[in-house]
Parts: structure tokens; C-alpha cells; sequence
DNA sequence: CGGGTCAGTCCAGAAACTGGACCGACTGGA
DNA sequence: TCCAGTCGGTCCAGTTTCTGGACTGACCCG
């Protein structure tokens, strides 16, 4: 988690991603809707190219003008947008959200996680940390205690 | 999610909270494991304990001593650490993950985001974003370039 | 008595962020 | 033809934030 932290750790990557998903491409676009300063627009844009979240290509030669669109790795973080955003409208005075997500089954987009083997919602307490091949934690232990 | 991000949107936020949830309580432990500095930690869970996702109490009176735990909002956040440790371990170096979740199933706990609706799996491009009733995108939903 | 633990604070230097001005190559309208 | 506007940036100076090491004060253990 620290590596994607690493790039998506501050306040305006994420929110770059979402607007991309929302079909915004163009550097104006983002510079508004996110209210990113375009300095640190341009360098956000940039790293999360070198990730290989986005990529940036030209639609126009001679005024060269560029658009970004998500890479199959930048989709794949739509569970940590919908997650995000529902602790929002949860969690904090975010209640009239500006954006509703419709599923295709016709109702609004309330995010459920589960386990991808199971298939059983997930809950706290209902797992344990253990010590990967990575190396673990000092002394990890009991992990859920509360 | 704005609102979201001004609270967790820094390398270290998340962070904390993932090592409040491994069960780590004490202000040391937590520099050590999150690698963030003293005086940034203390700031850190101030704003966390202002934003409610996480107590201070005191288990000491006279070398005050405080240890910190997870509110319900604040275990409400599982969902977003598992999802971003998730991408991190797909889409980062971050292969040889440090920790390991398993699910009370018995397998690796592998997070799937489903439709709290029809409890199918949410891919992107089986939703659609709409304006709610806090006002929407100045032109949103078509990802058509105008 | 000495060393360790714990939850911080203080400080100075480094890095990052901020917002406004500016740019060059166009495009559209009168 | 001239003028305003668009687009994707860069440059700059001032402010804020981060960083890491030193320090503190009350306790506990041997």
C-alpha cells in the first residue's frame, strides 16, 4: 500500500483519476474541475504516467495539444474511488453529492466489498493479518483485538 | 471524496489507520511502522480525531500515557485500504506484500467491489455518472470532447 | 543509581505548494 | 485584417509543509 501511496497519496491524484473516468481528458478540464494549480497539475499528470496509471497523447501537431486517458491500471482503481466516495457521503458532511453513480442494474451505486473467493461481504473482525513472504510486522500478533 | 481527501489525502493518513486496524495502538509504534515523523504524527491523528475516525484515551494518569483505536467510521475505511492495498500489489512493485489478509473463509482475502443492489461485480463502464442533488459537472456523462 | 520507555515538543533547513503572469500557435468572428 | 479567446503548458516569488535529529519529564525495572 505504501508504493501506491507513494503516487496516489496527496490531495489531487485521485480526484484526477475520477474526473478522467468521468470522460474529462483535456489538461483545462482537469485544471477546473479538480481546482489543482496548473504547475502541480502538470507534474501529477506526469507521475502518474510514469506509473503507467494514464497515458498522455497528442490529438493535434502543430498547436500541439495533448489528452490523458486511463490505462487499464488506472481503471482498475475504480474499487478505491467508489470505496472513497461512499466513506465521504458517510462519513463526512458530504451528503448531497455533487455525482451519483447509476449501475446498470438500474439502482444507485452503493459499493460492497467481498471476498473475491467466498464471495461473503467482508467486515472488520472477520479476517486475520498474518506475515507474508515480504516479511512482517515486529510482532503482529493478534492483529484484531477491539 | 474531496471532502475525504482533505482528510486522508497524504502518504501517511492511510497509513495509520491500516496500522490501527492490525491492532498497533501506542504514538511510538505507530512512528516506527509508518516511518512518519513525531511531529507530523502528532498532527496527523489530531486531524483523524477531529475528522472522528479515530479516540484518544488515556491509559496512564500520571506519566499521561494515550493509546489510539478506530471509531466505527474509522473501520468504516477497511474497504479503502483493502482496495488500495490490492491495486498497490498489482500495478506496483509492491509484489512480495509484507502482510497477508485472510479471510475467516480460509483463503487470501482478495477484495471484489459488487453492487450493494444486485450484488454483481462493478466493472467500469457498467455505471453511469449522473448529477445529483448537490449540482454536477459542468458537462459531464458523455466523455465526448467537445 | 542508571538505563529504558513513552508521548510528545522544538528547531532549522529542505521540499512542496500556491496563484498570478506570461507564452506561442493557432481558431473563430466582425 | 484585426482582435479576442483557447490550449497546454512554463516561470517566478512567497508561503506553507515536511523532515529528522535533539531534547524533555515522569515514570518503571533491575
Amino acid at each position: 500500500m505504501s508504493d501506491a501511496l507513494e503516487i496516489l497519496g496527496d490531495r489531487y491524484s485521485l480526484p484526477i483519476l475520477r474526473e478522467l473516468m468521468y470522460g474529462f481528458h483535456r489538461f483545462t478540464d482537469l485544471a477546473a474541475l479538480t481546482g489543482a494549480p496548473r504547475t502541480l497539475l502538470t507534474g501529477r499528470l506526469r507521475r502518474l504516467e510514469e506509473a503507467g496509471a494514464i497515458t498522455r497523447t497528442q490529438y493535434s501537431q502543430h498547436p500541439p495539444r495533448f489528452e490523458y486517458h486511463l490505462t487499464a491500471a488506472g481503471a482498475d482503481l475504480l474499487p478505491v474511488i467508489l470505496t472513497l466516495k461512499e466513506w465521504g457521503e458517510r462519513h463526512t458532511g458530504d451528503h448531497e453529492a455533487k455525482t451519483v453513480f447509476v449501475h446498470r442494474c438500474g439502482a444507485a451505486l452503493h459499493p460492497v466489498v467481498t471476498c473475491g473467493a467466498c464471495r461473503e461481504d467482508v467486515r472488520p473482525g472477520e479476517f486475520v493479518v498474518e506475515d507474508g513472504p515480504g516479511g512482517g510486522h515486529p510482532s503482529a500478533t493478534d492483529g484484531t483485538d477491539h
